[in-house]
DNA sequence: AGAATACATAAGCGGGTACTTATGCGATTC
DNA sequence: GAATCGCATAAGTACCCGCTTATGTATTCT
């Protein structure tokens, strides 16, 4: 919820790849679990903090639970980005095509 | 200089701080310890960080070292923002609006 | 009702992290 | 040249973090 939070979230490898999938669709706990090489209650307990963080939902079904990502909450991060992007745009924007290969 | 570094700098609040401070203009360990509650050691770890990560740059003048903010190290973390952003545009740009007390 | 499933929580452990004080090293000042 | 200054690095410490196994709590199945 505070952007401290946000950012130490995501800090995490494995806890902002399990927000990366659930960008691509609401999932399960034991749906993610699948994919990633650490027990369920690491999945559990890095969901949880995602969810402290504002920056997943859940929705419970009967003994299921599904995770999605709540895109509102990334909006402080967003935030803090476009206050850079705004000093330094042209710096910023150039080596982002320069990352993506492409030339100016 | 690798995503996950740029994330994991920026989630310690004072290191995020310092960053911010930076932001605002060049400045020595000196003048930058001055301005935070912690130990000149702890400003120069979390300097040396910051630097590692890409996101600040070093000018040696004499004894002085003078530290300024790499605006092209946080292109890795708009580009991953940017993804998000062009997923959901229209629900963080709102919740973007309301954060400002602007009305619709 | 009992077994099994889906998930959360508790407890504990090893490694990392942010800080401190102490020390070292080059540059400036006297 | 000796003392001082600006900063980095070393070493130590307390805490945090991510993971595990073990256990608990609902819910579903037979």
């Amino acid at each position: 919820m505070i952007q401290a939070d946000i950012f130490r979230a995501l800090a995490d490898p494995t806890r902002r790849a399990v927000f990366e999938r659930l960008a691509s669709g609401e999932m399960s706990v034991s749906a993610l679990k699948a994919r990633f090489a650490v027990s369920q209650p690491a999945i559990s307990q890095h969901l949880a903090m995602l969810k402290a963080a504002g920056l997943v939902a859940e929705r419970r079904e009967g003994r299921f639970s599904y995770y999605r990502v709540a895109p509102e909450g990334l909006a402080p991060l967003v935030d803090w980005v476009d206050r850079y992007r705004a000093f330094w745009p042209e710096r910023i924007d150039r080596l982002k095509d320069v990352l993506k290969g492409l030339e100016p």
